[in-house]
DNA sequence: GTACGTATTTTAATATGATATATTATGTTA
DNA sequence: TAACATAATATATCATATTAAAATACGTAC
């Protein structure tokens, strides 16, 4: 019933029951059964649904205390940044609204981590960059993946930046992106058009220009924004 | 050895184990003592033990599989947004390298999310910020806790911006803030200054004027930013 | 000597029974 | 009625046995 990698029973339940809950199949305030009623649904032992009980805890998706049972937190405890809490919210509700509200946070973060990538990208790391911009290159040849290119690019521009919580987005965009895809790529825009904008980016960091980095990573974003948006009405 | 809301002996090895692992007493790459030598060196079932591993393997710290035993995951892996994990990096290793990171989200972050807020705060979500700006003018005469009074302006602000991952930022910032002020709070201005620019953005929010907005809460975090980043010289 | 398949070994993963603890509800007594 | 003791119920903890997985070592074939 999960596609992911799945590695053992406690992750797999994990899976299921952070599905299930974002999904909305316990309700919130007190929901889920208890530990041993868990046990028997799922058929697994005690160990696993107490382990996979704690790890969605430690997303914020539910807490658990004697007596009082196993109850849904509130949405707005769960840990939105947790890439696999993102992957059961896109996966099971991707709603234009919330790819909206995904892509605000990503206007606001992404042009400022070009312009920091800018100031400090490394040789090493603008060669990155370089790569992923050939990749979207080949892409447009259909010599590669548009998405997986399109985010190598995007997340390398991350990386660069050196910035802890910048890296850390890494994972969370690229999660974002794969899961989303089906709700914009379908309208393809001119050919090349796209590389062009990214080629740009490349050339503002190279050139060590934040205030240029910024404005033509914004460039894409809000154009992406307001694609999203003209659906929404 | 903790002093957050320690529930049982499973939270409480979590936090033992979670901040001795960004403290970098247990080595990247191959780390952490077996299951059954933690059970020793913390003398703790083997129930709570593992428990603890997992819910520190929910949040990026480590790994567990069979044979190769518990390890240290790079830091890119470490969820950086989860409450816990900043905590026990900010409360170990708050370096102000650190903090200017964290500050440049803020500066990404809040800007956008003051935006957001101008053009679809409700009214009820403006008089939270109201309420949190006259907590800033009774701190200012000594009658409130000033970081308090700035906390809940800032993720008041955050809320009204009707977004659930900025929404979702609001621990994550207030967190960050009480943690690292004692690295910035040590100047104040002038009194009163710090109201007046914060009720410039409860003004420009209210007039629905997201560029305003922005840009005023853009003055006040570049402020901040400026003033870590003359510190690391 | 190298490559491949197999056995061994180590460690986590799973299962289960028993006990402790915390919280809520109930009932009893003054 | 209020305070306090008691019971009921869920998770929390402990202990132990068994299973499965993964790395290493070993041996054999070529």
């Amino acid at each position: 019933m999960s596609n992911p990698p799945i590695q053992n029973l406690t992750h797999q339940l994990t899976y299921d029951l952070g599905l299930a809950i974002v999904q909305g199949v316990y309700p919130v305030g007190t929901g889920l059964p208890s530990e041993a009623d868990l046990c028997i649904e799922y058929n697994v032992s005690r160990s696993s649904t107490r382990e996979a009980v704690k790890m969605l805890s430690a997303k914020g998706l539910i807490s658990s205390r004697p007596k009082q049972g196993i109850r849904v937190l509130p949405e707005s405890s769960w840990n939105m940044f947790d890439t696999d809490v993102l992957k059961w919210i896109l996966s099971s509700k991707p709603s234009l609204a919330l790819l909206k509200e995904f892509t605000e946070v990503r206007v606001a973060l992404e042009p400022k981590a070009a312009a920091l990538a800018s100031l400090s990208a490394s040789y090493q790391q603008l060669e990155v960059i370089e790569k992923a911009l050939a990749r979207m290159v080949d892409a447009d040849r259909g010599l590669d993946d548009p998405l997986e290119a399109d985010i190598a690019f995007h997340t390398a521009v991350l990386a660069a930046s050196n910035n802890r919580f910048f890296l850390q987005l890494t994972e969370f965009i690229s999660t974002a992106l794969r899961v989303s895809i089906r709700y914009t790529n379908k309208i393809k825009g001119v050919p090349g058009a796209d590389v062009q904008k990214h080629a740009e980016i490349l050339n503002t960091i190279k050139s060590r220009n934040p205030e240029r980095a910024k404005k033509a990573v914004e460039a894409i974003l809000d154009e992406a924004l307001e694609l999203i948006e003209s659906r929404l009405e």
